[in-house]
DNA sequence: GTAGTACCTAAACCTGACTTTAGGTCAAGG
DNA sequence: CCTTGACCTAAAGTCAGGTTTAGGTACTAC
């Protein structure tokens, strides 16, 4: 069992956010020893979905209601797996939007660098998307796609 | 030239984004015609940049600092170049930050799965991380470090 | 016995990024 | 002429996810 102190070490988050989470239902099954929480193994795992379901976009409303299928036992085991594969499909959807960012952003650090070797933008606005080095058209090929 | 109602289709952003965007500085040589704005390709790349470093994670009044740069001319290439090599670095953090979450999220799958073919949570529970099969023992590791 | 530390609550406050509202201009069509 | 549609502004409202404040309890150390 852990004070909610402890817990904010441990996971390197602020006491207040704790009791923000506890106060949104985000650990229905904490227990109080004279008013104090009590964190048990329970609330710790809760955490770490919390971060990774957080992680993936989801609401701490809809993280809230997570928690309670949990406490209602195997009945929701089918609807907490639809949620997970949900998740999933869009930490994937947003992956790829990712790796189109890094793209353009690699794409950008070229430009840039090419202007400051130039030390003007005037040939880099005269290229042509084809003019460009092989490895940086597909950057941005990639980026604008 | 494009009309606001044409770039926001183009774009798909309702036309309220557009202009709260115009407020927040972000196309600083944007011209008028008796009041109406008028969106140029100079307009359109920046809206470009703009989804790119907003999806890279940067705020709206960091976004319009960039723009100034933009508008200052060679002697901020530099800066700006910098600028693209911070988000980099932050979008890849953030991508390796995703790659665990997804594991997390695969490996939660698996487990529901295997809790729905069980009708229980009981062999999971006795079960040690090295009893897990090879595949699904990666992405418990990979999530949890 | 009182200062410090760790806990507690309710309620107010904050921030970023928009969106909505209320009211106005202007050109084209019936 | 008057209504419809596309544009405009300033200002207020919204929402999520916290954080801060103000005031209180309870144990420990000096």
């Amino acid at each position: 069992m852990y004070t909610i102190g402890q817990v904010s070490e441990m996971f390197n988050l602020p006491i207040s956010t704790l009791r923000y989470y506890d106060k949104e239902g985000l650990f229905p099954s904490m227990q109080r020893q004279s008013g104090i929480r009590q964190f048990g193994e329970t609330e710790v795992e809760a955490l770490r979905v919390i971060e990774c379901l957080k992680t993936s976009g989801l609401e701490i409303k809809d993280i809230k209601k997570f928690m309670e299928w949990c406490v209602e036992g195997p009945a929701t085991y089918a609807q907490r797996k639809e949620l997970f594969e949900t998740r999933k499909t869009a930490v994937e959807a947003e992956m790829i939007q990712l790796q189109k960012t890094l793209d353009m952003l690699r794409f950008k650090c070229w430009y840039y660098e090419t202007a400051i070797q130039d030390g003007n933008e005037d040939r880099l606005n005269d290229l042509m998307p084809n003019d460009l080095p092989a490895d940086i058209q597909k950057l941005y090929n990639n980026a604008h796609s």
